[in-house]
DNA sequence: CTAAACGTCAACCATTTGGTTGAATATCAC
DNA sequence: GTGATATTCAACCAAATGGTTGACGTTTAG
């Protein structure tokens, strides 16, 4: 599980893979059930499954001759936070920043009351 | 601009895009000056840009010979929001979720009767 | 006008990616 | 044990990716 943003970004650029991410939000599921929906061979969705396991999206768990492929949302939480940090900072455009520094910080000042 | 999820995780799945992305945050940007702290040709760097700008996460102006970047979020605000559907389903968990089904429905129920 | 600065284009190269098929490995069911 | 089920592995292939270099068009400066 490399968990980088790397191979985050790389696995969700699949429509394929996202797919089975809304698929697994959904429940639990063994690989063959994984691959039903898709016309492609089920060694492919294998692969798939390989690369949203190495980004840390998924784990697999074997149980008896089926493995269990399951969501594990952190990774994916770590990329929505990178995201989101874009989001807001995008808001701000920088002349903006720094009029706000200039005239909103009495805000941030309630605790430190004025002179 | 294609804006789709593929070609916009595919643009942020490269670290050297990302950080472009990182310097737009600050300022606008010409494209000589995008590339300068990177080691690679300026060639390399068009190439990013022009992913970046496929993608609808950067747009491009030309002002005489140069040739501004900006950053464009709306395109990061659409993915944003698709991993923040997952990262809020995450919280619910199946068994959970049916019986939320279950029991907030009436709500959603206000134009279906119950029978 | 000439030369430098800005940026892209085209051709090339190595590596990665997304798919295929067929054989191989476990495991379960009888 | 035999056979069906579940999954991966290995070899292969076409296309995409990320980089290089060198030539090319524009625009500005002197």
């Amino acid at each position: 599980m490399m968990m980088s943003l790397d191979t985050v970004f790389a696995a969700l650029s699949d429509p394929t893979r996202r797919a089975i991410l809304a698929m697994l939000l959904e429940d639990d599921m063994a690989v063959t059930d994984v691959a039903h929906p898709f016309t492609m061979s089920l060694a492919a969705i294998s692969k798939h499954l390989h690369v949203l396991t190495a980004a840390g999206l998924i784990s697999q768990e074997k149980r008896g001759r089926v493995k269990w492929c399951k969501l594990e949302p952190d990774a994916l939480r770590e990329a929505s936070i990178w995201m989101q940090s874009f989001g807001q900072f995008e808001a701000v455009n920088l002349d903006a920043f720094e009029r706000f520094l200039a005239t909103e910080l009495p805000e941030a000042a309630i605790d430190a009351p004025s002179d």
